[in-house]
DNA sequence: CGATTTTGACCGGCGC
DNA sequence: GCGCCGGTCAAAATCG
């Protein structure tokens, strides 16, 4: 089965995209590119699980520098997403409260803290609409474990639509998934809110860990991942009723294993034409005409042991079966993206009043951008360039 | 037995 | 105020 960014992603392009992929990914390749792009469009099979991995651990081979507008321009092809301006609005908030409540009402301790990553996401009402292709039993599959919530028949439409919440519970991304009317295999995917999970642990583990992983790494960390581990689901699980519910590793997590350490090391003159990249988690913004950025964040509970985080991350790095929840990635487009095609044919909604218009001409696009002018009344500083990765840690 | 899904009830926003 | 509608809750059912 095939799954596609856009509806008329075909399957050619695809093949395009990947040797495209094949030619851009790198040593040191962001967790972006195969995961925003390759990643989605045929991760769903077994056999296209392994040939994915065969094709990451080739890709991680490569040269850093080919990597940045090849894989700029992959990404501003497939994605339109939460825009840049949504995570700096996100840190730029400075809440004075703490105990923040969660999506299901749940609090945190009352700790000190300078930022409320739940309020500032719901602040922000993120919306974005893709399309999915599917074959046969539909299935969804983007790199994040959700959990079904709900499920409405809506009025005028045959098929019901269903309601996925993010498993990990300091994020409250969410999203909404039914069937397309006029294309019965296309799946409308909406998504809502920012995958913000982070935690300091993993970036001091990648951070002083950036070798190079090895391959037998990726089944120690499912081992230490170990019993708090969400099952993953494979492909054959999911019925198109409830599909988009599993959970696999997206390749772009494959190719995050080489990223530089550190940002700073990004701003001391490596990838200085765009491509800043912290591990695990940062803003990427590109100098080139995609006008994309790629952050990549992780969540889990502070305080595991340091070899589960490194069997996470190693696990994370290979692009094997070992990502989960708390390893996501978020690609944030910069507000006000030029060329981007793609982008300007997408569908955004970006506040709750506006439901996704799934049946927007879609041309390019699968991903229904969020409007650059977000409901969030904080707006994006260009002059930021990247988001620190050390207040994130301080604050998760 | 824990995690996840199912499904009817409940709630709030909105239009009349 | 009332009803419709979409989104969420939560208990029960199901799954692995």
């Amino acid at each position: 089965m095939e799954e596609y960014w856009q509806d008329d992603f075909g399957f050619g392009q695809e093949l395009m995209m990947r040797e495209l992929l094949d030619e851009a990914a790198t040593a040191a390749p962001s967790p972006v590119d195969a995961g925003a792009a390759a990643g989605y469009s045929s991760y769903s099979s077994k056999d296209d699980e392994e040939e994915e991995e065969e094709y990451c651990r080739s890709a991680a081979r490569r040269r850093p520098e080919q990597q940045s507008s090849m894989v700029n321009k992959l990404i501003s092809a497939v994605y339109s997403g939460p825009t840049l301006s949504d995570i700096e609005s996100a840190l730029s908030f400075s809440g004075a409260g703490a105990a923040d409540p969660l999506a299901d009402g749940r609090k945190y301790s009352s700790t000190p803290v300078v930022f409320s990553p739940e309020k500032m996401m719901s602040k922000m009402e993120n919306k974005y609409t893709m399309k999915i292709k599917t074959c046969g039993n539909g299935l969804a599959d983007d790199g994040y474990k959700w959990r079904k919530y709900g499920q409405k028949s809506i009025k005028n439409s045959p098929n019901p639509r269903s309601y996925y919440r993010c498993t990990n519970p300091r994020c409250n991304a969410k999203k909404q998934v039914e069937r397309s009317t006029e294309e019965p295999d296309t799946l409308l995917v909406t998504y809502e809110g920012l995958h913000l999970h982070y935690t300091y642990s993993h970036f001091l583990q990648a951070h002083h860990h950036p070798a190079q992983p090895q391959p037998q790494a990726q089944a120690q960390a499912q081992t230490a991942a170990g019993s708090k581990k969400p099952k993953l689901h494979s492909a054959a699980d999911i019925t198109p009723a409830t599909a988009a519910t599993t959970t696999s590793p997206p390749p772009s997590m494959a190719s995050a294993a080489t990223v530089p350490a550190t940002a700073a090391a990004a701003a001391d003159g490596e990838n200085v034409d765009g491509r800043f990249m912290r591990w695990p988690a940062a803003v990427v913004p590109n100098s080139d005409d995609s006008s994309y950025n790629f952050f990549d964040g992780s969540g889990d509970i502070v305080g595991d042991a340091e070899e589960d985080h490194q069997g996470r991350m190693t696990s994370i790095i290979n692009g094997g079966s070992g990502l989960l929840e708390d390893m996501v990635p978020l690609l944030v487009r910069r507000p006000s993206s030029g060329n981007d095609d793609s982008a300007a044919t997408t569908t955004t909604t970006t506040n709750s009043s506006s439901t996704s218009t799934l049946g927007s001409p879609a041309g390019a696009g699968a991903w229904a951008a969020p409007s650059p002018s977000t409901s969030s009344s904080v707006s994006w500083n260009p002059a930021s360039p990247y988001i620190d990765m050390a207040i994130l840690s301080n604050i998760f």
